[in-house]
DNA sequence: TATGAATGAGCCTTCATTCAT
DNA sequence: GATGAATGAAGGCTCATTCAT
């Protein structure tokens, strides 16, 4: 095997696994876990049955995965944004967006996310919950040493605000439970002065 | 036949309905829908597996029927506290309270709403989403009547401060997301003020 | 209990017993043997489900009843055509009469004997082909004592000819292989004139 | 792989779906149609349960194919007996030999046919119906067209006496009606006889 | 007598998983 | 590597039958 044919292998294989976890989530979106049969999924990706088993050794664990993985995106998003700012306020403007572009770019991600977060069944790792929380302890502190939050404020409560309001709004707005679906950038302004109104001191 | 089998006849197959419905509620919260199978149902509520479809011609239906009788048990709850208050902050409270006190007497029943509000592949009746929308938008209107709730609160953000919120909280803690599990009754008064100072003017 | 309230029950009861005969050849001719259930049949015939086993200890021997008094009668209808007849040709007559009118009366009755006579899982009492084979030996000896029909036909042929083609010939009426469904007068003639002309000497 | 394996592969493959075909139309014979249950059948086609569903989408696809390729046998034997024949007695001849043949090849096969047809819950898909009354009016005016029939006789009749005549005598003798089981070639010819006289002219 | 609640075996079907090719 | 035939356990559901009332 030659260098050319180890890329284009390596390229095919990339994209087949891609389509198994693609459309293992819009499935799993559309009809629950357990009417996202192995089956469907393999024939969406344009996959034989079998060969998702060569990635993941069942079903629970291919799920589990795409879950981590979709949950490291949102620490990823919150330690850049973290990173990049020098204020709280920065942080949530940067945080907001960033889950507000995951939604636009990957409707079916953060859907996702909302079904498989708010489940008993399933768990996320406790390697990244541990980093999560540690992300919004930082955060936390940053916020409080430059007076920026209410001293009252708790970790949990910034995970509420920053984590779970944000995809508890977008999940909202996909269900059309007020009527409107999708949003304008108010409606991710109002997402960020809320989580700023809550959170800071005044 | 006296009244005393009358009774007790009576109760003996209220009991075992409601066995399924608590037995079903329990196992979908630990196993998820799929899970959750009706032969596992009726072996824990203790009735025969055919039994249960004197009651529901579905599993669907069975399911369905729960998570709409949960939901309305908060709009039972969102009414009342408005009805019973003459303050905005009355009402949170009184709802609030209402929200953790189930929790309290059945933690299943919080954390099956949980689950299933959470999820694309079930979905509350259109009359209970209705009804709780109205009382939204009545509760934001007699707010800012009062001058109690800042002008640009939209009854979709009523919505998820007072009933998103309270239920995210506590499967939060359910779940020992930030370690502590459960919740002491300055928690329940901590969740009141953020709601309050999240929608309240100033 | 007085008479009259005897002669009530009696008559209730018949009308009862009546009523889930009817209904459960109805329901197995529509629906087939799997399909007919005894709670449907119980609940078409206005009657609690278990009442039936006051009659029948299984649905089996209700069927088997069913299918048994029902080739009885025709059966009754073969002897008394050869009793009031003196002619061969005047018993083909009077008794494919006989066949078409209990069609006429209760389609569904011929109907099930279609369905049950043609079948392997379902059997005539042999007390009853006993019955009928008798009959068919005596037509035929009768018929060759008079000279009236052919020295080479058998019984198994008088039964072919007199029994089944009759109730085939029905029954694809009711099915319109040939599109016309129903018969007049002139369908019945033209049977009993086959079945002279198949049989009969020359 | 060679071609031996090839072959083999080929042949157990065509084996298991034959095997499933046979003992399904089997247990129908035996059982009828509900006591032929898809366990039963894959256990005595050595094939697991779910098998089955490779080539049927439910059981009564099963069996409705089953019903239909049967028939089709029929029809198909049919039509060979009027290409191959000049005379209308020939054509009797050929189809009622085939008929014989059918059922000393495989009993089980016209014994389901013979149960299938003689039924209301399943029925012959209306082009089969179609091409078997075609078959009977092109019979029906060639023979009329060689004054081999007698005028009178309609394509019913002709259906009658040659496709529903041979296989209830086929059967009432497999179920020994009249003691006698099976045939000699005799009483082939005798229901040859029996066909010609009936329909033939004079 | 008559009811219908309650049972549980058994049905059809799906689906995660394995493995020979 | 990649396939998909084959498996069989388990699922939802139906239904004949029993029995307390």
């Amino acid at each position: 095997m030659n260098i050319h044919s180890y890329i284009m292998a390596r390229t095919v294989d990339n994209s087949k696994l891609e389509g198994i976890k693609q459309n293992a989530i819009k499935l799993i979106v559309e009809k629950g876990y357990g009417g996202a049969s192995i089956s469907n999924i393999a024939k969406k990706a344009k996959v034989a049955e079998g060969y998702l088993y060569r990635f993941y050794k069942s079903k629970e664990e291919l799920v589990s995965d795409l879950l981590n993985s979709k949950i490291s995106e949102i620490a990823d998003n919150l330690e850049e944004s973290i990173q990049k700012s020098d204020s709280f306020a920065k942080i949530i403007e940067l945080l907001v967006h960033g889950i507000f572009e995951m939604a636009e770019k990957s409707s079916n991600d953060i859907k996702f996310l909302y079904v498989m977060m708010n489940d008993y069944s399933f768990s996320i790792s406790s390697t990244i919950k541990d980093r999560i929380a540690l992300l919004c302890k930082e955060l936390n502190e940053k916020g409080k040493s430059l007076s920026q939050i209410e001293e009252t404020i708790s970790d949990e409560e910034i995970y509420m605000f920053l984590v779970i309001y944000p995809i508890q709004f977008i999940n909202l707005r996909f269900k059309k439970f007020f009527g409107n679906s999708k949003w304008t950038n108010s409606d991710i302004e109002r997402v960020i002065a809320i989580c700023n109104k809550s959170l800071k001191s005044n």
